[in-house]
RNA sequence: CGGGGUGUGGCGCAGCUUGGUAGCGCGCCUGCUUUGGGAGCAGGAAGCCGGAGGUUCAAAUCCUCUCACCCCGACCA
């Protein structure tokens, strides 16, 4: 293919609108442009690449047993109604109404017409088995999209669901899946985790993510180093709590605290380290007030709270709100005198032990608070985020906590689905069942974001070759020179036989711009023919990830490339 | 939604404090020269200064309102 036909609009500078790597990158190297926040148009060489990430997810999904589909991307509001998602799903659904002012939405994920689907169409446990997949547009008009194609309101999505008749048949499609994950993004080029993952809106019993690690990643990942343990902060398991029994037999004391409202400000100002504190947070669970009591060196972690006080929707109070519940000002809350409310605290908070916390009054704050004496706590659970000094929850070991990215998430959904839209089946006895559901996503658009994370340097991308845009760009460097352009053109077609892609810079620019717009696209090999090397019957093969450069005789060019790439 | 920031030719920015002819670099078009790591010279095209209202003889600049976009937090592939 010829570059000077192509669209490759490429930027010298950084475009202001961008903050991280791969969304600068993405706009540099001409692959995409923002329409509306979340929004782009792919360029042609964004559509390469993605088209080459979803070849090897239809491969291995095919492999794995799922069969293509494509379901619609408007979906009317009464199969969300059925599974209550309608209401359930919230201001992330894009809605409209068609003519009639009938409700439909733009689908954030599938499973309500799945389910739909095979409810209508499969009666009998012969046909189970059933795995179906689609690669689709999703509509999600999340909160705050940002970094470009990492999370957009509009994305390109594999999803897929399975269909069993029982758990265990569906944990073995589980596995499966778990399974073609593992070398879809081995194949992808990336380095990866599979890590253990809250389910989130969509439900069901177990799920892992699959996290590409990069300092950019939205999420943080919680590994241990000796055993395989690997979850997402949101998820990760505490085990015993570290008992420190800091008994005080003095009384509660009262101290000025003037204008300290914060855990690091009273840290410095007391001199105190920070898991003396205990701070005292409010939620609104129902329209009721909890209050959270959690050691000043720790955070709460909310899917941990919405799962121990068994609801799925919670916030915190707002400033009106602490005043009414504390008669105190935000900033010194406290547990002591609190009335009309649930007390929770993490098990980290130590029945016996002394802490310093609000008064519920302005610029107060006690020292000598003491668990149990002072005030009491109702109820203690696994509330917090895991800290770096934390054990592993397996095996005692050593955790690290490092940066992710999101690619791939698989949930077993069980039979939530299927009941909510009566979606059953005969089984062998004639008995009807539900089905037994999974469901299985990559962020297909995000993956080339990811990539873009892990394999970038100063001067551009460098691709992954199977996922690269193009294998090969070929770079006469005087295109006018009849020799050279012939060359190049001979090679180019040579490799095109070959089974290569092959971008050809035949643009009239100076050396120095194909070679920096060539570096900056990130085409694993560069194949440049020069005049003088070309009298000498030879030519430069340059590794684009490696800055290798080698020459090579125009004879041997080709059978070089053939061995440089990966099957 | 809360907090912070930015909107000026295609891209990156200056000008705004102290109102008075809209500017710089890159890119783009023409020509000549140059030609292995973002060329030089000459000529040229291109901007309702995000939008609306106001103040003023006069607004990119001051005031009010609005919209869009980016960043930090709660959601997720």
């Amino acid at each position: 293919m010829r570059y000077s036909k192509l669209l490759i609009p490429t930027l010298r500078d950084d475009p202001s609108d961008a903050e991280t790597i791969s969304h600068k990158l993405m706009l540099r190297a001409g692959l995409i442009r923002k329409v509306a926040a979340g929004v782009y148009s792919l360029l042609p060489l964004g559509v390469r690449v993605l088209s080459r990430i979803e070849k090897i997810i239809r491969e291995e999904m095919t492999n794995a047993g799922a069969q293509e589909v494509l379901l619609p991307a408007l979906q009317p509001s009464e199969l969300w109604e059925e599974t209550g998602r309608w209401q359930k799903y919230g201001k992330e659904l894009m809605r409209l109404q068609d003519r009639h002012n009938r409700d439909f939405c733009l689908g954030p994920t599938h499973e309500e017409v799945v389910t739909d689907l095979v409810r209508n169409e499969v009666r009998s446990y012969k046909q189970l088995p059933l795995n179906l997949f689609q690669i689709q547009t999703k509509f999600r008009d999340e909160i705050r999209p940002r970094f470009g194609l990492m999370r957009g309101r509009e994305f390109i999505m594999k999803d897929a669901y399975s269909f069993d008749a029982d758990l265990s048949a569906a944990e073995t499609t589980y596995r499966a899946m778990y399974s073609a994950y593992h070398h879809i993004f081995r194949r992808v080029g990336l380095h990866f985790r599979a890590v253990e993952a809250d389910s989130g809106l969509i439900g069901g019993s177990s799920s892992h993510e699959f996290m590409v690690l990069a300092e950019t990643g939205e999420d943080d990942i919680v590994s241990c180093q000796q055993c395989e343990y690997a979850a997402n902060m949101e998820q990760a398991e505490l085990v015993s709590p570290q008992t420190r029994s800091e008994h005080s037999d003095e009384s509660m004391l009262s101290v000025s605290t003037p204008n300290q409202t914060s855990i690091e400000a009273l840290s410095a100002f007391l001199n105190v380290s920070k898991d003396k504190f205990l701070k005292t947070l409010f939620f609104i669970v129902d329209e009721r007030p909890v209050a959270v009591l959690i050691r000043g060196d720790h955070e709460v972690n909310e899917i941990k709270l919405k799962k121990n006080l068994n609801v799925t929707e919670l916030a915190l109070a707002d400033r009106e709100a602490v005043e009414r519940i504390t008669k105190g000002p935000v900033g010194f809350s406290g547990p002591v005198g609190l009335e009309g409310l649930e007390i929770i605290a993490d098990r980290s908070v130590v029945t016996g032990t002394s802490y310093i916390i609000g008064a519920n009054e302005k610029d107060r704050h006690y020292r000598h608070a003491v668990v149990g004496r002072d005030f009491d706590i109702d109820r203690f659970f696994d509330l917090r985020n895991v800290v770096p000094d934390d054990p592993c929850p397996r095996c005692g070991g050593t955790i690290s906590i490092d940066r992710g990215i999101e690619v791939g998430h698989v949930f077993m959904l069980g039979t939530k689905y299927s009941e909510a839209m009566g979606a059953t089946f005969l089984d062998q006895q004639g008995k009807s069942q539900h089905f037994v559901m999974g469901c299985y996503g990559i962020g297909v658009s995000r993956i080339m974001a990811a990539a873009i994370e892990q394999n970038h340097d100063e001067s551009g991308i460098f691709w992954p070759q199977q996922i690269a845009p193009f294998d090969v760009e070929v770079i006469p460097m005087q295109e006018k020179k009849e020799a050279v352009m012939n060359a190049a053109l001979e090679i180019t077609v040579t490799l095109e036989k070959q089974g290569f892609e092959v971008l050809l810079e035949d643009r009239k620019e100076r050396a120095g711009v194909k070679f920096n717009d060539a570096d900056l696209l990130g085409i694993p090999f560069q194949v440049v023919i020069g005049e003088r090397d070309l009298n000498e019957g030879m030519v430069e093969l340059k590794n684009r990830q490696s800055g290798e450069k080698i020459r090579v005789s125009i004879e041997d060019v080709v059978t070089s490339l053939i061995g440089l790439r990966l099957q």
